[in-house]
DNA sequence: CCAGGCTGTGGGAGCGCTCCCACATTCAGA
DNA sequence: TCTGAATGTGGGAGCGCTCCCACAGCCTGG
């Protein structure tokens, strides 16, 4: 079973190397014949088309690259960024196509494997993830006019294509759900307003609360996506001057699990003192007591869609940038203290 | 900057497609005046060479495939696969090499997949890890002689390399830790007996308890690695016939911490009533109430070993098998009502 | 003084594909 | 009947490298 190649499948099947070659590519013009008996010659001998001398003659590989800069060691922490490779490999798999993983753990790598990357011709395109505000990872790429696709909305999203989830939306549908519980005196523990994904979530929650009559005053924390920043943003909040807040949202699940932490540590209640609601929906909602009532983000789908669409991109079957929103919905348990229509979980 | 190649390079430097090539790869035999006109071209060019003709041309691509079969949803609730994935990155980057990630969700993937990889010379060689007992996948690179490294103790371990932690001996240490404690019904829940990480702790465990002269008795349950499993493990333990155990060794932190809900929700305490030891050490230990004392595996050090072992046994400079395995270490926290010499954290 | 070795360089061949054009055959329409 | 398209097939060229051999020039030792 040593590799064999197209010629020597022709000759065993009687035709030429370029007819294999169509039966492998499905290209039209085949006798019925001649394309059965070649499929049978390729079943027979497991012929696997070699990847380098195609992609050496096409100029298309077949690889896709998943692009996560900075700070990758917080990140895996967080189940985000599984979710998210699930939903990419999902879809790659699916197409045949393979994903390469790039992770930069110090800023060096980013220098380095960026250039590498793409002027060798290794990837057909880039998803990228998790940008700051201003990376230069997406300028970088669009210099040299890479396609990828940009997972979260860029800050800078006129000329390139992006996936996102709703976290403006959601974060709005967090202050009207708080508000209708009564609760008045409602605080904000913010993902960290570099990146998009953290000032969209901010913006939408103080547009639901004044949408509801409700003034945030100076209950306002900012936490940097970890558990550790979360707690120590509740605490600066409880510490403030009387009156106390009553309700508090907090931009992802992680921080939320260091909020809950900061409220049993001053010897308060969730929900009964402090009602709480988060946002991602993408812990395992037994993982905490109470348990969270978050804004779910459908992370898998967003990963799978990139991918579908960079492949569109690639192959240049769409070319004018496409900004894909999906929605988010509230899903309600225990920690805001309100009602569960749907029984839970 | 459209792509540049060998011979232009050379024509620009006044040197051969051969020099430049020598160049490029720090072959010997190049006088010093040549190399530094070329690199001086190369670096204002920012030449790259091609992947796939080198590739062709070579037969070596420096691509690594890191293979996690089966059951990727629920693997990726568990920090062990990140941060795998973390330590070989982390040394695929420093070597120059990409790494291609196979994750199969399902049954089906797998058997489309790992021909199409292994016979299109898509990567040089293949991680595999997470193989339950018998798995397919290891007897099918065996026979397509692709280069691999097992991550985990492969059940038939003769004729492969692998890395793996020591299960087995902190599994012992866990035993001998509760016994010192001065508990004497002790429990096990154990990890999967179908995989050979689980054997290995749950076997490391016993002999521990024998070495301590503690008969375990019928205090054995086993789970499935998930938080939910650990629960359902630690309930069965707890409504069997008294008297009721006042220790358990839990074989993973997530299943310890479905481990201390049980507890907890039959109105016990940990460690005062039930002293409880886990394995990874992988969790945030502010995770838990109490925080884990767990025998902690260097995870990102072994994926980091095995990229590296692969890279030897790709380029044969390694040819007899090599095992390799991590110690493990026991963190006292507070779970196990011990003694923690060091302080905590 | 010359055979035989090293050193540095150039260029041919070929890796296994895809792309394109050439060509044979068939078939429709004028 | 003949022209011209549509259909099916073969083969040349070339993608950008690496590998290997050829060869010029120089040095060494008998």
């Amino acid at each position: 079973m040593g590799r064999v190649n197209l010629e020597e499948i022709g000759r065993m099947a009687g035709v030429s190397r370029s007819t294999v070659s169509r039966v492998v590519n499905g290209s039209p013009n085949v006798s019925p014949e001649v394309k059965a008996r070649v499929e049978a010659v390729i079943t027979e001998t497991g012929y696997q088309p070699h990847a380098a001398a195609r992609s050496l003659a096409s100029n298309r590989t077949g690889v896709f690259g998943l692009v996560i800069p900075s700070a990758a060691e917080a990140l895996f922490d967080d189940p985000y960024f599984g979710r998210l490779i699930l939903g990419v490999t999902s879809a790659t798999n699916a197409m045949g196509a393979t994903l390469a993983l790039f992770l930069f753990d110090q800023e060096s790598d980013e220098h380095s494997i960026i250039p590498r990357v793409v002027n060798s011709g290794l990837v057909d395109g880039v998803i990228v993830t998790a940008t700051q505000m201003g990376d230069p990872v997406i300028r970088h790429l669009q210099r040299v006019e890479m396609p990828f696709v940009v997972v979260g909305r860029p800050d800078d999203g006129r000329a390139m294509f992006s996936v996102d989830a709703d976290n403006r939306g959601g974060a709005r549908l967090a202050a009207h759900h708080l508000a209708g519980l009564g609760r008045r005196r409602i605080g904000l523990i913010s993902p960290p307003s570099n990146t998009t994904a953290g000032l969209d979530r901010r913006n939408g929650f103080l547009e639901g609360l004044a949408e509801s009559d409700i003034d945030i005053g100076e209950r306002i924390a900012e936490g940097n996506w970890t558990e550790e920043s979360g707690r120590a943003a509740m605490e600066t909040l409880l510490s403030a001057p009387t009156p106390r807040l009553d309700a508090v949202f907090v931009g992802s699940d992680r921080m939320a699990a260091g909020a809950l932490r900061a409220i049993r540590d001053a010897g308060l209640s969730c929900p009964a003192d402090i009602a709480l609601v988060s946002f991602d929906g993408i812990l395992p909602p037994d993982q905490t007591v109470p348990r969270l009532t978050s804004v779910a983000q459908p992370v898998a789908e967003v990963g799978e869609r990139a991918a579908r669409l960079l492949r569109t991109v690639v192959d240049g079957s769409v070319t004018t940038p496409e900004h894909i929103v999906f929605p988010t919905r509230l899903v309600i348990r225990e920690s805001c203290g309100g009602s569960n229509p749907a029984g839970g979980s």
